[in-house]
DNA sequence: CTAATTCTTGCACTGCACGCAAAAATTCAT
DNA sequence: ATGAATTTTTGCGTGCAGTGCAAGAATTAG
């Protein structure tokens, strides 16, 4: 709103009339002596802007928070908003672009690492979930709000679409090497539901260690469920 | 746009200077002598709209098509549109409010009608996907166009969002009868996912059928896949 | 210190979705 | 059939999400 005239390199304190509260933040926290100027306050309006828009919604409901409402409250404009987050809801749920890595797709698609689909494919989405244990607090606070405002659950499902084309592709592939009978489709959509039971028995367990902790015992729900109707 | 004054009733063909399109199709096809003028109507609309979306969807992609457009091709206007459907979405893929009946939800949960858990969601589900056989040809292109558009799975999300209290209920109600390990989120997500997979098994049988009739095979993957898992 | 690069910002615009009240269409009672 | 009651359509206005564009500010490179 109030244009803040950011200033946070190691500049003489003159008399600076506006510092604004979260810039002042990011000098602090953002791994002070990283890279460049620019890089540093990239993270931290982003960070900035995360927490905005968690801390609004928490408080009044995310029908009632508006994308101006939280670029004023990070100090940014509406506009420079977009530039960051391409909705409302991917900044409410601090929405990082996570892949995977060259090493998990090529032990998955060479029939590995146990050789078994199911087991390979809880691998898989263990390297999807560890790195969200970097930012750990916005994590927790995503998923809270997930709750209150299950809407945000659709965003789940177009990170999924973006990368269901690599997703079919490693299936396809590790198709060819050893054969099995599931689409694609099922693998992907399987691929969610562990994503998601694994966050809510994260959170059941009140966020203790990071969300893969909790994977097995996904796996384990689904294993267990198939398994009563086999022993009929 | 242009106010096309209606009237199908059985009147002398005076000289009408506009016979819509689409009405007219409704007078004919729309089950005749059903009910009154009001509903029959209402299907037509109703029919003409989702008509409308999927032609003009399939013509030029979801996103170049507005709601202007579907609506001035339907005959209606635009804000009538909203009267008939929440979204655009909704419209190309002539959502229906499908709901479980009063019997299928006793049985399941009284524990029936096997009393394996997996096989009992089985039945659920497909007392969900056996009303879309009413609606065969739109059902059918909003598959197809499920695939080129993968934006409108969020709908489906969005339904199971709607539906996922009475979901909740339903499998606390059976939990309290016949305890069982699985959490609701891992049951509702799977729905989701018997739900998807069916329509692409059904999809890729060419539509044979109805849809209801290739859960089973949907079924059999998952069941494959863990129990492959199961026996190493 | 200057030039090149990158990022922010304001402005304008399209489109979705909804509330409201007037007008049109349908049903109902007689 | 006619007029009243009800339901539905429609036009108008509003708010908000999201995007393209070009000017200007900040950062970096030389």
């Amino acid at each position: 709103m109030v244009p803040t005239s950011s200033r946070e390199t190691a500049a003489p304190a003159d008399a600076e009339p506006r510092p604004d509260l979260r810039e002042l933040a990011a000098a602090l926290e953002g791994t002070p002596a990283e890279q460049g100027l620019r890089e540093r306050k990239k993270r931290a309006r982003r960070a900035a802007l995360i927490d905005a828009a968690q801390q609004l919604v928490t408080a009044h409901g995310l029908d009632a928070v508006t994308v101006e409402m939280i670029s004023a409250e990070a100090g940014v404009s509406a506009r420079t908003f977009f530039n960051y987050f391409e909705t409302k809801d991917d900044a409410v749920l601090g929405a990082e672009d996570v892949g995977l890595s060259e090493e998990d797709i090529r032990t998955f698609v060479r029939g590995g690492p146990t050789g078994r689909l199911l087991s390979d494919l809880q691998s898989l989405v263990a390297s999807l979930l560890t790195p969200h244990a970097e930012t750990h607090g916005q994590t927790v606070r995503a998923m809270d709000l997930l709750q209150r405002e299950p809407r945000l659950l659709q965003r789940h499902v177009v990170w999924m679409d973006r990368h269901e084309t690599q997703l079919v592709e490693l299936f396809e592939a590790r198709r060819a090497v050893k054969p099995f009978s599931a689409g694609n489709e099922l693998l992907t959509m399987l691929v969610l539901l562990l994503i998601r039971t694994t966050f809510v028995a994260w959170e059941n367990a009140g966020y203790t260690g990071g969300p893969a902790d909790h994977l097995p015992a996904a796996v384990a729900q689904l294993v267990d469920l198939v398994a009563v109707d086999l022993g009929s």
